[in-house]
RNA sequence: GGCGCAGUAGCUCAGUUGGUUAGAGCGCCGCCCUGUCACGGCGGAGGUCGAGGGUUCGAGCCCCUUCUGCGUCGCCA
């Protein structure tokens, strides 16, 4: 019997009930112990003046503190009329101690266990066994856990077999850092930890399993954010003789199908897709919150002929943009205010924020004396901004100006305060570039895996200009979050080999880090393709979180290290010795 | 590696222009209390103001350095 289960009908029982002192009110001559586990809270009676309670018990009641761990013997009785408590599943009975045994005493806690009052998150992980006792806690694994299996039962009933594959495999060049597994056996030798499971689960295609899911563990050795672990977990997926449509619709199956079992929310369908393009133009970022609108608007045309320098000669070049962005209700913001938001911009690599402001008195702003009343005119029309709104402009070269007026206007959002926290705005995001320039090099690189098919008729551009190669690459977006990527694969080996070229892979280079993947590819593998979720954001939106690392039992903090276990540490000489390991650095002392 | 914010009691925080003995709520400890459920009442303990250095007659407060955490940029095929 849990502490969440009983209800008036058991009156007149008697129970054996474990768990945790939630909170105790010692009245003095009547004790009364809410008693905790999982499943929730039962109120216990300690009454001296029953004759089923000995006094022995009574007197051993008295020590109980927060967070013992009890097991008590209790008849089970209706509360007294006006006792009882109507925001409490179990608030119409109570139990009546009849024994009672200490399981185990408890130091007092550094924090409240019986509540989710604000924690320094320090504390929290410190000592992550009590926060896990906690209520918001306790729900968030319980909303994870109903996810994965959700998720499972899906894969499941479409004919998918969940296959597990190695954590300790070869490093592969690119991508993000590898954490690396030295080798004892092989020493001087590494395994790296996987990024994800992309080659083994299109080997698992290439083996003939036909439809593949996993909830896999990942691991990358980067900077760790609020949405983002060194190690993480993703729903994997891979199927065979499919194209982009078909692991769409499988995949947007998936995610109506938990929101609906696991959290009892359904998902407007179909969910709405972009085109990359699109998503750029409209919204400036490839994972748009579609939660509210404020969409760019290319104004560039409109202000070619004002006498604002830098509007004509970003208009009259090629591969710029001019976007002007609507503020609902910017315009009362004050000349500092203004400067404030222009420096934001400046963080997000703009070089000025020019702005007009529609004020009840006329219009304001920086460009008021170098923009003609018909320009302005015509760019209130085309903005459909209104008396009260402001404008601002971006105007950069095209992937610049896009990104600062995406990340404005997700700014503006938030300030109007547009992200509704409850809300599940899904979206595809779809056509992506196969190619893209590496700001820093100006080398071509992929933008999403070496492994990406090139969408159908796109071959010839692969030569003649590979970055407008359109791939068959797709994200679902949820809230402005990428929850995942996937795309149709390479499956001939001749044309992966083209696109290692295009990459600047040499023969021997390729042989070295995908040699048996290549020849894999050879031995006839099927056209396949497929997609990874980021389980750890889903469960984050779905339990309207702002860190995964509240959804996660033991995360890592912001520089990668395990609070609770002290992780990383350092390990004994004899343990170096044994994988052939000197280390060069001084060691770190110990910071906690 | 850059930028921003934060660090004062076990927890959450306040602390004025640099000025007496650094406070509050919760938690904890003791006593009282038979119907509470955030029980209540009375009393009490508890502080390297993250660390180091400096300015000053005097520093929680000002300056420098540093550590830690969070957010973010870089990074994240």
């Amino acid at each position: 019997m849990s502490c969440g289960e009983l209800r008036a009908g058991d009156a007149g029982g008697s129970v054996c009930l474990r768990g945790w002192v939630n909170r105790r009110r010692d009245h003095g001559g009547l004790i009364f112990i809410d008693l905790r586990d999982r499943d929730g809270l039962t109120q216990l009676v300690f009454d001296p003046s029953s004759p089923d309670l000995p006094a022995d018990v009574f007197a051993t009641a008295e020590r109980l503190r927060a967070e013992f761990v009890i097991s008590v013997n209790a008849n089970v009785r209706l509360r007294l009329p006006g006792t009882q408590k109507a925001d409490l599943a179990t608030g119409g009975i109570e139990g009546a101690v009849t024994a009672l045994t200490i399981l185990n005493e408890s130091l007092t806690p550094p924090f409240v266990v019986a509540g989710d009052d604000d924690v320094d998150e320090n504390v929290r992980l410190r000592y992550r066994y009590l926060d896990l006792r906690r209520p918001r806690m306790q729900r968030n694994l319980t909303v994870r856990h109903k996810i994965v299996k959700a998720m499972r039962d899906y894969f499941d009933a479409r004919g998918f077999l969940e296959i597990e594959t190695p954590n300790l495999i070869k490093s592969t060049p690119e991508g993000a850092r590898d954490y690396l597994v030295p080798s004892r056996v092989h020493q001087g030798a590494f395994y790296a930890l996987p990024q994800s499971p992309q080659l083994l689960k299109q080997i698992l295609m290439i083996g003939g399993l036909g439809r593949y899911m996993q909830i896999a563990r990942c691991f990358r050795d980067e900077d760790p954010r609020a949405d983002r672990q060194p190690e993480f977990t993703q729903l994997d997926v891979e199927m065979t003789f499919v194209e982009e449509a078909d692991v769409m619709a499988m995949m947007e199956g998936c995610v109506i199908d938990v929101w609906r079992t696991a959290l009892g929310v359904s998902i407007a369908t179909p969910i709405e897709r972009l085109t990359y393009e699109d998503a750029i133009r409209r919204f400036g970022s490839d994972k748009p919150d579609l939660r509210f609108g404020l969409e760019l608007t290319d104004v560039a045309q409109i202000v070619a002929g004002s006498d604002f320098p830098l509007f004509a000669t970003l208009a009259a070049g090629a591969g710029n943009r001019i976007i002007a962005l609507r503020y609902p209700g910017g315009a009362v913001l004050s000349r500092r205010e203004f400067d404030a938001l222009a420096e934001t911009a400046k963080g997000f690599g703009a070089k000025g924020l020019p702005y007009l402001a529609f004020t009840a008195d006329g219009l304001k702003g920086s460009i008021v004396k170098v923009v003609s009343p018909e320009i302005v005119a015509e760019l209130q029309r085309y903005t459909a901004a209104q008396t009260g709104d402001a404008l601002l402009f971006v105007g950069e070269a095209h992937a610049l100006a896009s990104d600062i007026a995406g990340r404005l206007r997700i700014e503006i959002a938030e300030r109007l305060k547009l992200r509704d926290p409850k809300a599940f705005a899904f979206c595809w995001v779809y056509h992506f570039p196969l190619f893209e320039r590496d700001a820093e090099t100006g080398a071509i690189t992929f933008s999403h895996h070496p492994f990406t098919a090139p969408g159908p008729g796109q071959e010839d551009l692969f030569d003649s200009d590979p970055l407008r190669v359109r791939a068959q690459h797709y994200d679902l977006v949820l809230n402005g979050y990428e929850l995942g990527s996937g795309s149709i694969r390479n499956h001939k080996e001749a044309f992966q080999r083209k696109v290692f070229h295009r990459l600047g892979l040499d023969d021997a280079t390729i042989e070295d880090r995908f040699g048996f993947f290549m020849e894999a590819l050879r031995f006839g593998a099927p056209p396949h393709g497929g997609m990874a979720l980021g389980l750890d954001r889903i469960v984050m939106l779905a339990c309207g979180e702002t860190s995964i690392r509240d959804v996660i039992a033991f995360p890592k903090n912001q520089l990668a290290r395990d609070l609770m276990m002290d992780a990383p540490s350092s390990v004994p000489a004899a343990a170096l010795r044994d994988l052939g390991l000197s280390i060069n650095v001084k060691p770190q002392p110990a910071q906690l």
